[in-house]
RNA sequence: GGCCCCUUGGUCAAGCGGUUAAGACAUCGCCCUUUCACGGCGGAGACAUGGGUUCGAUUCCCGUAGGGGUCACCA
């Protein structure tokens, strides 16, 4: 019995690997193009650190003319779930990440390196497994559950380190007859890597974002192949990257400690490893204490808890360029109406240690980002949200004429308003805007310094009847309230009445109030003149009407 | 617990042996202004800690503390 041996009676049918090094040809590509990949699970959820992640990936791959993919890694069948892989690529699309090859949707994908799901790929990663056992650096073990708690028992028991390596490696060093024995009459049994790696030996590895690190070598015999024949997440990477071309592995650094084992499977195996840039994660504060946003505790976790809060993805595309690379920020300062895709990003640049979500800063962010949309864009992205969410909304923009000149006002200034964050904010933003809101429900009227109900209806009705014309400009309409003022005793001017305050009621800003709230509901609205110039005469004289009852 | 990574204001962060230790968000005050927002000006606020190395450490080395990760037939 030999290795070749033992190896076809495991894997009778595999194919030999020449097969699919010849099928899968290196990419030919420029010097210097990145092939890369974001490889998430379809278990719910997408996390928004696959964003993030998804986002880099393809800044790097457009950045250097390179490939950057999307690779479904479901090898674990329990975790699982129906849609999984739509959810993923909706979130993509969510956010406006193009990938070039991988899954398109549940089932079918694009580019010449596929399959791209790792559960259609059984057949090729038993092919190298069984290469690996051909070259005796990969066993059969048929260490049951029980054995296998047996030995991490005794471990603890002599405080050493647990896990199935050296001496603990019950079945590595069973003889090949015995081996071929055990599986003919039935032993059920995985496969596992035979490292030759020394626990006391040290390792270096130059990370693309956290530098030189060191580790001890990799002794661990760990499992390549499951037993329900899918291969671990180790050994897929190893063979899909390889076989995928990829160049450089970005990943959660909660993956930086297997660095040592995935190198040594690389090197065993004969193929060229990729660089690794281990991404830091995205943290959250939890009373005082720093922690992973986790997808279980955090709804912000989810990619989808942005769409449903109407959180612009742009927005959310900017803020985590910024934690990407905190010079985004000065780049974006500078170059206000550039898109986000010519933005110079650098992966090792990328901060060492994880940042906490500020959702603060997102909405600052998100502020200036809808500050830059046209009426049109904010109409549409908001529309789009509102027929998801808020049917109310729907309602109110379908006027579309009518919206448009609502959400232009005072869009497209020099300094443009930013009172929009989120398109939840829209409705509550001008829903007073609209006759058919406004004048049918019950309002309140905020007054503040005048705030006689005579008073007011006297300044109501002698503006309608001797001021307002609905041809004026905005100087000639601001002259006229302070004319208006002037006639009722009030200061024609803030500062006059602050430097004389006995000689007045009060000023024009006071009575600029009175209109605004009678008009709006309101004390707080963008510019008034704006505001009467979209509401047009009838809805004014209504809503004074209204306001006087 | 073993191994590994990290540690600059409340938060995100520049900084690579000599700086008055940037900037942004948040916060506070003032100004602009008919309100709010925008904008402008200004304030408060930081190098976790102890040892080295050095003429000089936020920056380099070691220890300590704190935080995080990882130790599966999960990824």
């Amino acid at each position: 019995m030999n290795y070749k041996e033992l190896a076809d009676l495991i894997f009778p049918d595999a194919k030999e690997i020449s097969y699919y090094e010849e099928k899968y040809p290196r990419r030919n590509l420029p010097e210097g193009a990145v092939v890369i990949r974001v490889a998430p699970s379809p278990t719910g959820n997408v996390h928004i650190g696959t964003i993030f992640q998804a986002m880099v990936n393809r800044k790097v791959a457009s950045q250097t003319g390179g490939v950057f993919y999307v690779r479904i890694e479901d090898t674990d069948q329990k975790r699982e779930i129906e849609g999984g892989i739509t959810q993923i690529i909706q979130s993509l699309k969510d956010f406006d990440i193009e990938a070039d090859e991988g899954m398109i949707n549940e089932t079918e994908s694009k580019g010449e390196y596929g399959p791209y799901r790792q559960s259609l790929r059984k057949d090729i990663y038993q092919a190298y497994a069984k290469y690996m056992i051909e070259l005796g650096k990969a066993y059969p073990c048929f260490a049951t559950p029980e054995e296998l708690e047996e030995i991490r028992a005794k471990q603890e028991a002599a405080k050493v380190r647990t896990g199935y390596y050296g001496v603990w490696a019950k079945y590595r060093n069973l003889s090949l007859e015995e081996m071929a024995e055990k599986i003919k009459a039935g032993v059920p049994y995985i496969v596992r890597f035979k490292s030759n790696g020394r626990e006391d030996k040290k390792i270096k590895h130059k990370d693309i974002i956290k530098g030189n690190v060191e580790f001890p070598e990799n002794d661990q015999d760990i499992v390549i192949i499951k037993s329900d024949g899918l291969p671990t997440y180790h050994f897929a990477h190893i063979v899909d990257d390889h076989l995928m071309g990829t160049t450089v592995v970005t990943r959660g650094d909660e993956w930086l400690s297997s660095v040592p084992l995935h190198l040594q499977l690389f090197q065993e195996i004969g193929f060229k490893a990729p660089r690794y840039a281990h991404t830091p994660t995205l943290l959250k504060n939890d009373n005082g204490n720093k922690r992973k946003i986790s997808k279980r505790k955090d709804p912000e976790a989810a990619a989808s808890y942005y769409q449903e809060q109407g959180i612009p993805s742009l927005a959310v595309k900017e803020y985590l360029m910024n934690i990407a690379n905190s010079s985004f920020e000065n780049w974006r300062r500078q170059n206000k109406d550039a898109s986000i895709d010519d933005f110079d990003f650098q992966l090792n640049k990328m901060s060492v240690s994880g940042a906490l979500f500020d959702m603060v800063k997102l909405n600052d962010v998100s502020k200036i980002v809808v500050s830059r949309y046209t009426a049109q864009e904010v109409y549409d992205e908001s529309m789009k949200w509102a027929e998801k969410y808020d049917n109310e909304l729907v309602e109110m923009l379908s006027n579309k004429e009518y919206s448009l000149k609502v959400l232009g006002i005072e869009r497209g200034n020099v300094k443009p308003r930013k009172d929009i964050a989120k398109w939840s904010d829209v409705k509550d933003n001008i829903i007073y805007m609209y006759d058919d809101k406004f004048l049918n429900s019950e309002q309140e009227y905020p007054y503040q310094t005048i705030n006689e109900k005579q008073e007011i209806n006297k300044i109501l009705d002698l503006y309608i009847e001797k001021y307002y014309n609905e041809n004026d400009d905005k100087q000639t309409w601001f002259d006229k309230i302070k004319e208006l003022s002037g006639e009722l005793g009030y200061a024609k001017e803030v500062k006059e009445f602050k430097a004389n305050p006995d000689m007045y009621k009060a000023h024009v800003g006071d009575v600029s109030t009175v209109l605004r709230v009678a008009l709006t509901g309101r004390t707080n609205t963008p510019d008034m003149y704006e505001i009467m110039q979209v509401l047009g005469k009838d809805s004014i004289i209504k809503r004074f009407e209204k306001a006087k009852n």
